[in-house]
DNA sequence: CTTGACTTTCCAGCTGACTGGAAGGTTTAG
DNA sequence: CTAAACCTTCCAGTCAGCTGGAAAGTCAAG
């Protein structure tokens, strides 16, 4: 079980093989090497390898993050603190979301108010659109 | 200013006029005719549409939901109690966004924890990219 | 007549993370 | 020998909502 090829790979890691050809595309996943007839050969590291890929994923965090993250691990530095900083700034961007969602979910509700209110008096003439959504 | 071409109705409502092209293309807002050379001619009513529009996706709409509440309104009906179905549906979907970021929130804080104590004691070993962020 | 502003259509690309499919090569079992 | 299972590359498409650019036609002013 040590050298697998794409398919081995892709069932032990619970990703597609398609997926696994992208993430060697983007350089995300290199395999090991390969064989006489190009398959590609992938060493038991690979699926650690996904593992971390998925958690982080499961975070939100970006395939070009992630990229990075591993690149500075390949290069046998840890990678703690930059990971540190990808963490923070994902933080950030998620708190814009929210506060953003917060925000449009207010209009939303407001919105719903104004159109129960409009079909519970029945006054409502057609035009364009309807003006309940107007903030 | 009854009838006007697309750059004055691009600048009247704040919309490029490639996004008006785009908005014919898509059946979201036709022009009110062409003139014998082809240029779109549009009606004062498509300065109020194209409120209605940007109203609409401030509130997150998407362009198919918008056009599908004008569909109904140019059909000579009210579109309130389909707005009210939109509105709602498109509640609950931005209800499930909070729920997830919320939970990303909650992981990536935890995240954020456990590397900031491995920065602290210092004891990090190199591995595939970095164990802190399996959750 | 020419210049410049305005318009047209069509085609292509962007973001992210894949996915589908064609056309072909390899390897293994029977 | 053949069929099945596996693998390869490459091209294109998906979602949304545009945006950029090329090549060409139109129209008014000077």
């Amino acid at each position: 079980m040590l050298d697998m090829r794409i398919g081995q790979l892709a069932r032990a890691a619970g990703f597609s093989e398609k997926t696994l050809r992208y993430y060697d595309q983007i350089g995300l996943l290199r395999p090991a090497g390969r064989t006489a007839a190009g398959y590609r050969i992938y060493g038991a590291a690979a699926v650690e390898r996904l593992r971390f890929i998925r958690s982080a994923q499961n975070l939100g965090l970006s395939l070009s993050d992630i990229k990075s993250i591993l690149e500075i691990s390949d290069g046998g530095r840890a990678p703690c603190r930059h990971v540190l900083a990808v963490v923070e700034h994902n933080l950030s961007k998620i708190d814009a979301q929210l506060r953003r969602l917060r925000e449009l979910r207010r209009e939303l509700v407001g919105a719903k108010a104004r159109l129960d209110e409009a079909l519970m008096g029945g006054g409502i003439e057609p035009g364009q659109g309807c003006r309940c959504l107007a903030g």
